[in-house]
DNA sequence: AATAATTTAGAACAAATGTACTAAAATAAA
DNA sequence: TTTATTTTAGTACATTTGTTCTAAATTATT
């Protein structure tokens, strides 16, 4: 592995462990047993590492959507891209930890993120179109409904592992699948009653 | 007003306006006209700050938790507490901001914040068995159902401020009655008919 | 093998920041 | 009015951090 990448692999395992804060690219350097003046040669600075661990997050994450674009999407595959999500989300865990931080800090991420909102935005209503039309989730009962929920939706995504890491216990994967659960609440009420009773039968089979 | 209260009124603005890593305690000073000499005479430094403003904070709320303890809580008083409270939130913006980065770095307020959480998960649950009791909430569908609501209403006064300020736009009093309406649409499956019906008049008298 | 390009270590410097200290000024108490 | 206390301004110092630079070492190329 050349030190490029191995810088990027040491900021991220600090980086998650004490925050970008208190992390300097002396301390990454110092860790790995390099000269600092060797890491600034790859990277100048810390901000271009948490630009270069970010652009890896949102590469594995495109990879995943353009995997789902076109195709028809059922219960499961939402579970599944769920859990895909949130587990990637853990490993870049200092950039959730840090989200309002690093987007007031660092103009790049900010614009390019709320670019990626926009468009996940979309892809969701698509996919909210899709479901209806395949009458796993019911029509909107009142207009704009779907984007209320989706904010909601947003929102857990967000922000599950700051407020996981404060107030739940248990395991990393513990606490993901409490995301994939608390997520399905969210979705329930706009479940049409064949899905309620598809999702509930999933549930029992999964809980033993 | 005393040196030290104005202190206190800057630290907020500042903080309010840039964040707390980017102002220091000479930025401070300099905005007040006075030394940091001065400054760090009454606080010692940025820290004792922010631990003042949040116990300014956690002390308008706590005056509010006491106001309603012991007594029947409505619809109306729901909504009441939650404009109160979030709008206070946003008064303290900064610490919504950097929440989770407040807590990790000052101790003091992590330990206080998990006691005040203890607590409030209390109050919760006694305000949800009296709806019950009331009749203004359904029995628990499942065991655990208001537990897991609790951490989306949880989720959501938290991390609702710097949600909004990224995604949302509009005046801070627009976005303070869309947290109110997402807040009410994660209880609204928990509704009884009779308060679903109440509810849906009480929106339609407001929307208007 | 000789040369060029890249990588590395380490030093050096400037700027920012927290902290402590001193002496003057202002205020309160006697 | 005198004395004590509190408040204020300004300075000084240590530490941290980002950044740049130089020269040595390593690797690749010819």
């Amino acid at each position: 592995m050349s030190t490029k990448e191995r810088i990027l692999e040491t900021s991220l395992l600090l980086f998650n462990e004490f925050g970008t804060e208190s992390v300097t690219v002396r301390h990454i350097a110092e860790r790995m047993h390099i000269s600092h003046g060797n890491l600034c040669y790859h990277y100048p600075n810390k901000e271009a590492l948490i630009i270069a661990l970010y652009e890896q997050l949102v590469n594995q994450l495109n990879q995943k959507v353009t995997h789902y674009i076109g195709k028809e999407i059922s219960i499961i595959d939402m579970q599944a891209s769920l859990i895909f999500v949130i587990s990637l989300f853990y490993k870049y865990k200092f950039l959730m930890q840090n989200f309002t931080n690093i987007m007031r800090i660092i103009p790049y991420i900010r614009e390019h993120y709320i670019q990626i909102c926009i468009q996940r935005k979309k892809e969701f209503q698509m996919i909210h179109n899709q479901l209806i039309h395949n009458n796993i989730l019911i029509p909107e009962p009142y207009k704009g409904a779907y984007d209320a929920l989706y904010i909601r939706v947003h929102m857990m995504g967000d922000f599950w592992i700051p407020f996981a890491d404060i107030h739940l216990q248990g395991s990393d994967n513990e606490k993901i699948q409490q995301f994939v659960n608390q997520i399905f609440e969210l979705y329930f009420p706009y479940f049409t009653n064949d899905t309620k009773l598809l999702f509930h039968n999933l549930n029992s089979n999964n809980s033993i």
